[in-house]
DNA sequence: GATGTAAAGGAAGTATACTGCGTTTAGTTC
DNA sequence: GAACTAAACGCAGTATACTTCCTTTACATC
């Protein structure tokens, strides 16, 4: 069943007609990234086994976790979400005690989210179970193709990177 | 600001202790899929302009254009979601007329969906736009690396297709 | 034909990830 | 200092994408 969904490969071919280009979904680029994005969760959650966290959240510790102070605006962009899907991860990891949320003295419109001592061990248990999920996502790959593929997903994105609705990395 | 998020290349040279594997956000592949994904989707919201659709509503569209009809599990399954997810996107599109639901003569428990003629005209309508984000997430790349990297990542996807939670392609 | 299992679907609940609108505060310009 | 603009946040609403629990129906087995 893992090989039903790319059919003898016939995209890119080079007698190929203009209308026939993304006819299939296994043929759409986007298509596949969103496939991939969801195995990746799947792959995560299970790695995470009973651990209730999620790449996003997990993402948003991992940017806290030398201690450094942040409005949410800042650590929203830095883990690549708008602002209002980071106040709602914010939100929930501040119910758990992850992070706490205060009122910041100079900018009262801002509030400064902080890792806790909570948080910080959280992090670090978790981080192995991280890893496994990221190195059985990339299980299929040869050595040298794992290098190719980081080298160019990193490259779709950065030069992508002001086409999101989250641009990433204006911290 | 498109530069910032890949840093120098660090991540698998030879010498790196285990510990630092994954560190950094942008040395994570599945972080770097879930950008890809938002960017994804980003584009195709802007390639299509004024027009309400999203990506998994084309592609069940896709799926549905030959005017074939199949329940809500097989048309989830074969667009990759769950079978909830799908009901969701199903019902969505009936909303529109986009596609019809109805019960099966034969299998009472199972909804038929079938693509309306509106359903198709659309489709069809908005194929360039859907082809235009594809090309633009790919635009980057030079033909040899979009060959690449089609390859790589139908690679994980295909072996990787078990640990999603929404199988693919048992249709 | 009764029984047990599995499949299809619905309903409720949760987590990302947005858009749009409004409020408060911070600067900036006149 | 007043006015304007922009930033940070909140709230409401929507779309994916799940989980869990439930009902109905189909099918296979006894």
């Amino acid at each position: 069943m893992a090989t039903e969904s790319s059919p003898p490969q016939e995209q890119g071919r080079p007698g190929k007609v203009r209308s026939r280009k993304y006819r299939e979904l296994w043929s759409r680029p986007g298509y596949l990234v969103r496939r991939l994005h969801q195995i990746h969760v799947g792959l995560f959650a299970e790695a995470c086994g009973q651990e209730d966290i999620t790449p996003i959240q997990f993402a948003m510790l991992s940017v806290l976790e030398n201690g450094e102070e942040m409005d949410q605006m800042t650590l929203s962009t830095a883990v690549g979400v708008d602002r209002v899907s980071g106040a709602d991860v914010i939100r929930r990891l501040e119910r758990r005690g992850l992070l706490e949320r205060n009122a910041s003295p100079r900018d009262k419109r801002a509030k400064l989210i902080k890792i806790t001592a909570g948080g910080k061990a959280y992090a670090n248990r978790l981080r192995p179970m991280m890893a496994q999920a990221q190195a059985e996502l990339l299980k299929p790959l040869t050595e040298d193709e794992r290098e190719d593929f980081l080298r160019l997903i990193k490259k779709l994105i950065d030069e992508n990177n002001a086409a999101s609705r989250a641009p990433m990395g204006s911290a």
